[in-house]
Formats: structure tokens, C-alpha cells, sequence
RNA sequence: GGCCCUAUCGUCUAGUGGACCAGGACUCAGCCCUUUCAAGGCUGCGACAGGGGUUCGAAUCCCCUUAGGGCUACCA
């Protein structure tokens, strides 16, 4: 444990209702929570809703229902409340038109009357806003104001010098004080600005480490320069590396893109309900500009909060290794006890069967299917097609390529009477068990000089419909006794209607 | 264009001057195991962007080049 981690730390997330929660977005709030988590500190949940033209309301439930899904729990939020309420930004207006007025006072901010119509001509040619109203004349001002033109308060920045942030993870990042150029805190509206807003709430909420996308960077000074032009400590900025599309080529896009024939979507809903765990997500993004100590990738939330420091973090964007993520869900699908395993899959394979869950919860056949289908499936949505044929009768399983009955160094004839004989075995052990059903047909298939593989294809082909199954004689026992004589007996019929 | 950030296997990463002819993971290939498919085990392919410095010694520090990325709004 280094010195930065002995304070508590209070952390913010503070996203912006425009949208989905993308896989980004929730990194950064993972990051702040494992962070805060670390140190003893608070996890806070902020709503930047300052742009009114892009709220989107559906987006804040999208928001808390992924963030609960990842187990990124808040110690203070809008819902929530807390001692610093409101956390919605909407409901704070009159706080930012306050310290608005409190920097016009002081001079360190002005009323500017520019129009839009006129930032576009300087903008057009390829000019910054040229700071014409910062020194207004009493008079002058009077006589804009009694025009009745809507203003903006702009921040007056410091005309010389260089301004210096430090990044945790970067270290110390200087720029020309004059490259910032007066920016709006106080739209003509009467919002603030992500600037005035984010400075005062930092402030006010006692944020002492600011966890955002490196794309805030450019920005960083000015806040700097607000923070100090209040008076107030600015908190410890951690610039968070980008992350890249699948094809690592430039910032991960809003839309779903196609990658190698892949398609990849940004949205954490997206990954809610396509069968990926959330302990192996939260694993996953934890990995993502972080790493545990360089040979673990696999490690517990305990883990990772004993060991998360944001001085570890790298700077380096990433693309998101989707290939990874498959394989890592594996292995916690694996990890799952199979009582656990299948109540996550009812919803999943009851979806997939067209049928209710409350039809499935109690069937035996998915409880015994489930430790089967374990260690091959990925992602629970993968489910329903490597065990539908346990669900359907015999006379749903057709054979439209009846050469899949025919195994593997067999001749047809040969195929109809390794069915014929394991239909006869079939019915006659006794009990009707995998074990008991194993040392039969293993017998018979020594007997019979045939490769145990070849031997159960066609049983295999016979019972599932697919040369591609869960174990054989476990599958036989989920079907049952008289249900597998029936298929059988279907597939010899195929077999021999073409042979 | 301007300002800023970044640069180790295809990808995610370890590495903070000597223990590195660079370690782990995913992917891929081969072999083993095997009841198909998986899972598992083993082996292999595969990287310090380039050039200058500094130093006894550089993946590690500095500079330049190159490449990628971000920002450049009364959006966040």
C-alpha cells in the first residue's frame, strides 16, 4: 500500500444521461469504485445533465441497472441521496449561477454578449472567441444589455504564464495559460458549462480524485485554473486511457461495429443479455489499463480492491480483447457452482425454448443437462442450442441427412446394426444407469471390434439429431429409457429408407 | 492547422538502469488425453517503432523522427 491510498478517497462517476452506457463509461466507473473501495473511501454517483438538448431519460435507467449489474455499488447518489444532495446537476443550477456571480465580482469572469451567428464567422475563419467583451466599459455594457441580447458569463483566464496539471498516472502536463481562451461557464440558458459545473461540484462534494476519459485532458488546465481562482484545492486528476475499437483503430464508436466478421457492440446492456457474468465482466474491465501483478488475470473483486492503485493504471489506450472476454466468462462459467449455473440459465434457455420459466425451474432434465453443457458454453446464451433436442419429442428429431447415422469407418449396414443391437442393450440394462449403460455398450463395442467413438455416432446422431452432443450415455439418461428406444427406433427407420 | 497524450508479441499486458538473447494471458498451430464437441496438460510461432544521445551498462532516462490517438462548441 503506497502513501496515495491512506485517505479515504471520495470518488466520483459522473456520466452523462445522453445514451447507453457504453463498456467505457462503465470502466471508468469500475475504476472509481475499486478505487474507493481500496482506500475506505465513498463511491458517488453524479448526473451531468447540463446539456437539456441531449438528456435522454431512458438512458439514467440504463445507467444504474448496468452499474448494479456489475456490483458497482454508491455510497451517494441521486437515489440515494447523501450529504451533498442534490447529485443531479439540473436540480443545482442556482448553486453555479451563484459562483458565477461570485467570480464576476471578483473579475475573474465577465458577461459576454457575443451571438452564436458571430463565434461562427470567427470560428469560419478558423479563429478562437477573441475575448471583445472581457473589458467592457460600464456604458458599454449598459448599452448591450438594454438591447436585450441573451448573454453568456465567460471565464476571464489569466492573459500570461503556463498552467500545470498533475495527471497521477502521466505526471505533470504544462500549457500556455493564453491557449485558454476565456470558455463559457454560464450558458445563456442559466446552466453551467461540464467546466463550472464539474469544478464547483468536485468542490462542494469533497472529491479528492477525479477519475475521467483522457479525452479531458485539453480541458484539465482550465479546471485547474477555476479551482484555483476560487481558491480551492483541486483534487487529483487520473486521466483514464481511452478505449480503442476492436480493430484498435480509433476510439471505440456508439454503434456496433463489424470485426472480422464479428459484431461487437459498445453497450453494457448488450453484454447483460447476452449471457455474459458479471464477476467475469468486472475481471475483465478490471484487466483493461490495469493489471493485477503480471501473471494473474483471473483474480477476485476482493483481490483487486486490496491491490488497486490508481498510480498503476497505464496510460496507454486499448482495444478491448473480445476474444478474452469469451474465454474469461468461460472460465467463470466453469467456476459456477451447477445449482448457481442453472438458475442463471433458466431464463436464458427458457427464452430459447419459446416456453415460460416457470415450466423449466422444476424440470430435471435441465438440472441434469446443465453440469454437462458446463464446460462447453461460453456465454449463457449459448445454451439452449447444445440441449433443445432433450425438449422436444422423438418425432421432432428428423434426420435430413441420414449419412450422419452412418459412423465414422461404417458401412450403412453396419451403422443399422450397431443401432439394432444398442436399441436391444438399451432396453434391457437394468438399472438404468450412465455407468451401467457405459460398461454395456463399451462391452458390445469391444465385441463387435469396433472403435467406441464409431460405435456411439450413430447412437449419438440417433438420440440428439447432431454428431456433435453433450456425453452419450449421460444424454441417454436425461431423455430417459423408453424416450432413447424411440429415437433409435426412428433412426433406423431413416437408415434404412435411404440405404 | 494548433495544443496535448501515447508507443513491448496480432491483441491484453509484466517490466520503473544490470536478475531480460524480454515474462504471463488470449488467439493460432502441433502433440497428449478422450465417447463427439468441449475442458485439461505439454510444446511451438510471435514484440522492446526508427535514429541519435546519457551511462561501465537502456525495453527502462533525454532529444529528434515516425506512427497512432485525443481535444480544438453556449456537448459532455
Amino acid at each position: 500500500m503506497t502513501a496515495a491510498s491512506i485517505r479515504p478517497a471520495r470518488v466520483r462517476f459522473a456520466p452523462s444521461p445522453t445514451g447507453f452506457l457504453h463498456l467505457g463509461g462503465l470502466r471508468t466507473a469500475l475504476f472509481d469504485w475499486l478505487y474507493a473501495r481500496h482506500t475506505g473511501g465513498q463511491f458517488i454517483l453524479r448526473i451531468e445533465d447540463t446539456d437539456q438538448k441531449r438528456f435522454n431519460p431512458a438512458s439514467l435507467e440504463n445507467l444504474m441497472r448496468s452499474l448494479r449489474w456489475l456490483g458497482l455499488d454508491w455510497d451517494e447518489g441521486p437515489d440515494v441521496g447523501g450529504p451533498h444532495a442534490p447529485y443531479t446537476q439540473s436540480e443545482r443550477r442556482e448553486l453555479y449561477q451563484h459562483y458565477a456571480s461570485w467570480l464576476i465580482a471578483q473579475g475573474k469572469a465577465y458577461r459576454c454578449y457575443t451571438s452564436e451567428a458571430e463565434l461562427e464567422e470567427l470560428r469560419a475563419r478558423g479563429l478562437p472567441y477573441d475575448r471583445r467583451h472581457r473589458n467592457l466599459t460600464p456604458a458599454e455594457q449598459a448599452a448591450l444589455e438594454a438591447e436585450g441580447r441573451p448573454a453568456v458569463v465567460r471565464f476571464a483566464a489569466p492573459l500570461s504564464g503556463t498552467t500545470t496539471v498533475h495527471d497521477a498516472i502521466r505526471g505533470p502536463i504544462t500549457v500556455e495559460t493564453h491557449s485558454v481562451v476565456d470558455p463559457v461557464l454560464l450558458k445563456s440558458d442559466g446552466l453551467p458549462t461540464y467546466h463550472l459545473a464539474v469544478v464547483v461540484d468536485d468542490h462542494l462534494m469533497e472529491i479528492t480524485h477525479v477519475l475521467r476519459g483522457e479525452e479531458w485532458i485539453p480541458s484539465a488546465p482550465l479546471h485547474q485554473l477555476l479551482f484555483d481562482a476560487f481558491g480551492w484545492e483541486a483534487p487529483i486528476f487520473v486521466h483514464l486511457p481511452v478505449i480503442l475499437d476492436p480493430s484498435g483503430k480509433g476510439k471505440m464508436s456508439k454503434r456496433k461495429t463489424v470485426v472480422d466478421g464479428r459484431e461487437f457492440s459498445p453497450f453494457v446492456h448488450d453484454y447483460m443479455e447476452g449471457g455474459y457474468l458479471p464477476d467475469a465482466m468486472f475481471n475483465f474491465l478490471a484487466n483493461m489499463g490495469w493489471s493485477y501483478d503480471g501473471e494473474r488475470e483471473i483474480f477476485t473483486r476482493e483481490e483487486a480492491v486490496a491491490r488497486f492503485e490508481v498510480t498503476d493504471i497505464s496510460p496507454k489506450a486499448t482495444a478491448l480483447p473480445f476474444g478474452k472476454l469469451d474465454w474469461m466468462n468461460g472460465v467463470y462459467i466453469r467456476q459456477r457452482a451447477p445449482a448457481q449455473l442453472h438458475a442463471e440459465l433458466v431464463p436464458y434457455v427458457a427464452a430459447g425454448l419459446g416456453i415460460e420459466e416457470s415450466q423449466l425451474v422444476q424440470d430435471r432434465r435441465l438440472v441434469e443437462l446443465v453440469p454437462l453443457i458446463q464446460e462447453r458454453i461460453k456465454v449463457l446464451s449459448e445454451a439452449t442450442a447444445l440441449i433443445d433436442w432433450a425438449f422436444v419429442s422423438a418425432d421432432q428429431i428428423t434426420y435430413p441427412d441420414p449419412s450422419l447415422l452412418i459412423g465414422k469407418k461404417l458401412t450403412a449396414a453396419e451403422s443399422l446394426a450397431v443401432l439394432a443391437v444398442c436399441a436391444e442393450l438399451t432396453g434391457s440394462v437394468d438399472p438404468f444407469e450412465v455407468s451401467v449403460l457405459e460398461a454395456a455398450f463399451r462391452g458390445q463395442a469391444e465385441q463387435m471390434a469396433i472403435k467406441l467413438g464409431s460405435f456411439l455416432a450413430p447412437v449419438r446422431v440417433a438420440l440428439t439429431g447432431r454428431a456433435v452432443s453433450p456425453p452419450l450415455f449421460e444424454s441417454m439418461h436425461v431423455l430417459g429409457r423408453e424416450e432413447s428406444l424411440r429415437r433409435m427406433a426412428n433412426a433406423m427407420a431413416a437408415l434404412r429408407a435411404v440405404g
